[in-house]
RNA sequence: GCGGCCGUAGCUCAGUCAGGUUAGAGCACCUGGUUGUGGUCCAGGAAGUCGCCGGUUCAAAUCCGGUCGGUCGCCCCA
């Protein structure tokens, strides 16, 4: 809308302005996130919105549909080319090896709440700038570590509400003897497949055979049901992970469906690879997805160093999510004050209860009663103190208890014992 | 990046097919009925470059073209 009026602006495709109430809702996810994250040990991290471009080029892969084609690349004044994150987990990785948290005791488990950005085209749940929260487990290779992992973002959903399902598969490390190794196996498999295979396929499986797997042409979709599955096809050091995996959900009663065919879009994952799917979501099913990226380090350079986590989107768990008691936050009492000199009392008795912790609120715009009243019933406290001349030389206010309707008079010392919890 | 559908008050939409007086409704907002009492009701009020640009026409929200945006799907992913 605002192409050539600069008086008229709009946020830019596929960001959103975050309002209440909506933005109540999405504080209280967030916080409800790095609480439960918090609990299993994640401390929070925060890292810069842009990175040198490389840092993803090098960790999440130039192969990768992220990184090659929905970057925010810019150059900066000196010429140096950064990227706003597509996703946190390599950044995550380039600061812990910056800072040589390595070093310390391992593993390093570290959450996140931030922006990401992905210039891609806009859909339901799907945007430009969109947050996720996630978690990184770094420096350990032990198969409970995944199951930790899984288990808390499978919690963490289904406390916020979202009745999320479990996809597990395992898509082995980057060896002959094992990813590699089955790959040359399924392009040959493809290639001799190839004339029962859609078209559009056909040209595909070259540059990645894996994305063969979740084509929706009924003929590739019938022909890939007797296709090799990695699965089966991993090497003994991955199988016996994945199976101790497995062993550790069941341990703790995570239900999970092997999916044989689950392939993550970043190039980094290794092994353990899972996704949390929902409904209400529009085209996608995701809510979040992760996996194990045990080459993450040494491709920016850092030492061996296995690393596993998860990242959930923000905006598709407020989708699959429904409306909750305590998204919002009403103050507890609103005070209606009638003229000037009331109006002053009122600041102080707010800001009274507001410093022992009591919400509380008052009218700003100068309106009558009636006015005022509608402005506390509003708010959802659930007291409205009044005070007007009377109150004033009584040295009370009137407390009216706006569920009931019952007023009463209360001297203004007693009014925090009155309205508070 | 590709395709379908859609842009009319803050929001949800009617009106567009068959162009024609001051473009409507509901919700929300403000005021009053109630000189100091919200949530119900009644009355009134404010609020719209009909996404934008151009074309056709005596006349365009309405027809045509373009453009921007939204939405849904493809691709891919959170």
């Amino acid at each position: 809308m605002a192409d050539d009026n600069e008086r008229s602006f709009s946020a830019p495709r596929g960001t959103n302005d975050l309002l209440p109430p909506e933005s109540w809702r999405w504080q209280a996810t967030t916080r409800r996130a790095m609480d439960s994250f918090a609990l299993a040990g994640y401390a929070p991290v925060e890292t810069p919105l842009f990175e040198h471009t490389e840092v993803f080029e090098r960790g999440v892969g130039e192969g990768s549909e992220v990184v090659g084609k929905q970057m925010y690349t810019f150059e900066d004044r000196g010429g140096r080319s950064l990227t706003l994150r597509p996703e946190g987990t390599a950044p995550v990785v380039r600061a812990l090896l910056e800072h040589g948290l390595d070093r310390g005791p391992l593993p390093v488990k570290l959450a996140y709440a931030s922006a990401m950005f992905r210039q891609e085209r806009p859909q339901k749940g799907r945007f430009r700038q969109f947050f996720q929260v996630g978690i990184e487990a770094i420096g350990s290779d032990g198969p409970i570590v995944d199951a930790e992992v899984i288990e808390v973002g499978w919690r963490f959903l289904r406390d916020a509400g979202v009745e999320p399902r479990l996809l597990l598969n395992s898509i082995g490390h980057l060896d002959g003897s094992c990813r590699l190794g089955y790959l040359d196996r399924l392009r040959k498999w493809l290639e001799e497949n190839a004339e029962t295979l859609d078209e559009e396929d056909r040209d595909r499986f070259a540059t990645n055979p894996l994305r063969t797997f979740d084509s929706k042409e009924p003929a590739t979709v019938e022909t890939m049901r007797s296709a090799p599955v990695i699965t089966e096809h991993v090497c003994d050091s991955c199988r016996k992970h994945f199976e101790a995996v497995r062993a550790s959900l069941d341990d703790v009663s995570v239900p999970y469906d092997i999916d044989p065919t689950l392939v993550r879009g970043l190039d980094y994952y290794t092994r353990t690879a899972f996704e949390y799917v929902a409904d209400g979501l529009g085209a996608q099913n995701a809510v979040g997805g992760g996996g194990r990226y045990d080459g993450l380090s040494e491709s920016l350079g850092g030492p061996p160093l296995p690393g596993i986590g998860f990242a959930l989107g923000l905006d598709r768990i407020l989708l699959a999510r429904p409306a909750s008691e305590g998204d919002d936050a009403p103050v507890q009492a609103f005070v209606v004050a009638l003229g000037a000199e009331a109006a002053r009392a009122a600041f102080r008795i707010v800001t009274d209860l507001r410093s022992i912790g009591i919400g509380a609120d008052m009218d700003h715009s100068g309106r009558g009663m009636k006015g005022q009243m509608k402005g506390a019933d509003r708010s959802g406290a659930r007291y409205a103190v009044i005070i007007g001349d009377d109150e004033l030389s009584a040295g009370e206010a009137t407390i009216r208890d706006m569920t009931s309707g019952e007023q009463r008079p209360v001297p203004f010392a007693e009014i925090a014992r009155s309205v508070g919890r």
